[in-house]
DNA sequence: CCCATCTGGATTGTCGACAATCGCCATGAA
DNA sequence: TTCATGGCGATTGTCGACAATCCAGATGGG
């Protein structure tokens, strides 16, 4: 039901540097601040009508979870995806979320099983409205996977992919403007995901998360070889999507 | 042959702030900061001999690679692992270092399991000269976990596991005092990993991964439990061990 | 015409001081 | 005795200014 982003929207404004980290970091995910963009300080200072102090330390949590780079006496930039990277991030994605389908068939509680139903009640509904491409691949396909993870009750588990890894996703999800695809068929597939947690069985549930994601990254690389053959480049290599 | 630290002991001594996190860095594994005890700014900074900006900076960069916990307006203090974290720890790092071994297998080069081997040979010396203990299990697994986890060429991966856990494991090692063990069984065990990786045998080399990680774990359980058995006390639960 | 060198401008790194906030302890009342 | 309340000290958050460093363009020589 709430938010998309775990828990750190609307409880944490208190202090200036947490604020303006929320505004960037928002900015950056929706493409506002396009990737590559150089990032100077006192640029950002004077936007935002704070000091430079606050902003440093907002610049660090960027970097920290990997939504730009700094580079000593030179200046940081919204980080880049390159497709080779895109397709790191799917692979790890597909180790850590099968593992934690596994551990969430394991412990998750009735309670959450049941939130996790409405949620997809929910998609479905979307979905059905608009013909796919809008919300539900945008965010609420993550809305799902973060209950998931949540759901494994590893406290490591869950800051590894909510804090650090699906910054990245949904910034990828703007960097190469993949929404449309296949809404109908990953919502199949959450709903036997769900089976396989509700029903125990931690085996089945990695597999089928390890399909989904799998399948995800495939849906990535064939949009992609369509993007370079209609641009009529072939042979590119370390191609990036602008 | 160099450093257990990845590629940021030397070479990046540039900024001030820079050179407060390694040497932090290096006293709160090292257990000079207890876990547990707070750090505060103007103590520091006068300790080191700066000012609070570059040392805040520093701090951020420690919170972020998950070494110290700070609650605005309150403090810092030094994480203190709880069983419970540990165990997840190690069982992310199961899922993760056994996708990295299966990686290593289909893109590890000739000469970096050349350098692997060598790295093998070196242990096995120092595990002859003093009966186990002392450096094999405190650095020189992390060195060949490195190794194998750089072999993946998978760049999220060597950051997540690298950057981000590795601190929190040799955190743990000063914390729980775990270094006598099982030298030489992990010995083996790395060596058929490298013969797994060496033949491109990636579902081998990620199942004897698995295990070895596993076996880690058990190796821990069992510390604690006895541990706990000679304190006399069954049934405190987050038991830390201090 | 091309390349090395140098200077100018801008940006980052660092510092010290002021203001806001929080935790602790003493004080008082129930 | 116990709990609520107020003030005090300390610590963190924020700010503006100065110094160190780097990039770009101009300049001069080969």
């Amino acid at each position: 039901m709430n938010a998309v982003v775990p828990e750190s929207q609307a409880p944490e404004a208190r202090t200036l540097a947490e604020r303006v980290f929320q505004a960037l970091q928002s900015a950056i995910v929706r493409g506002e601040l396009p990737p590559g963009s150089r990032i100077t300080e006192p640029g950002l200072a004077k936007n935002y009508g704070i000091s430079r102090g606050p902003l440093r330390e907002a610049m660090r949590r960027l970097e920290a979870h990997r939504l730009i780079e700094r580079v000593p006496h030179v200046g940081a930039r919204v980080v880049q995806l390159s497709m080779d990277e895109l397709l790191e991030l799917f692979d790890v994605r597909e180790a850590l979320e099968g593992m934690a389908a596994r551990q969430a068939a394991a412990h998750m509680t009735a309670e959450e099983i049941a939130g996790l139903r409405e949620v997809l009640a929910m998609h479905e509904q979307q979905s059905d409205l608009r013909r796919g491409e809008s919300y539900y691949q945008r965010e609420g396909d993550l809305d799902f996977h973060y209950r998931i993870v949540q759901g494994s009750h590893n406290r490591m588990l869950v800051t590894l992919l909510c804090d650090d890894l699906y910054y990245l996703v949904r910034l990828y999800r703007t960097q190469f403007s993949a929404s449309g695809g296949r809404p109908q068929r990953a919502l199949v597939e959450h709903h036997r995901i769900v089976d396989a947690i509700e029903a125990g069985d931690g085996d089945l549930a990695e597999q089928l998360m390890r399909r989904h994601v799998g399948a995800s990254r495939s849906n990535v690389v064939d949009r992609y070889a369509a993007t370079l053959i209609r641009q009529g480049e072939g042979g590119t290599e370390h191609a990036r999507i602008e």
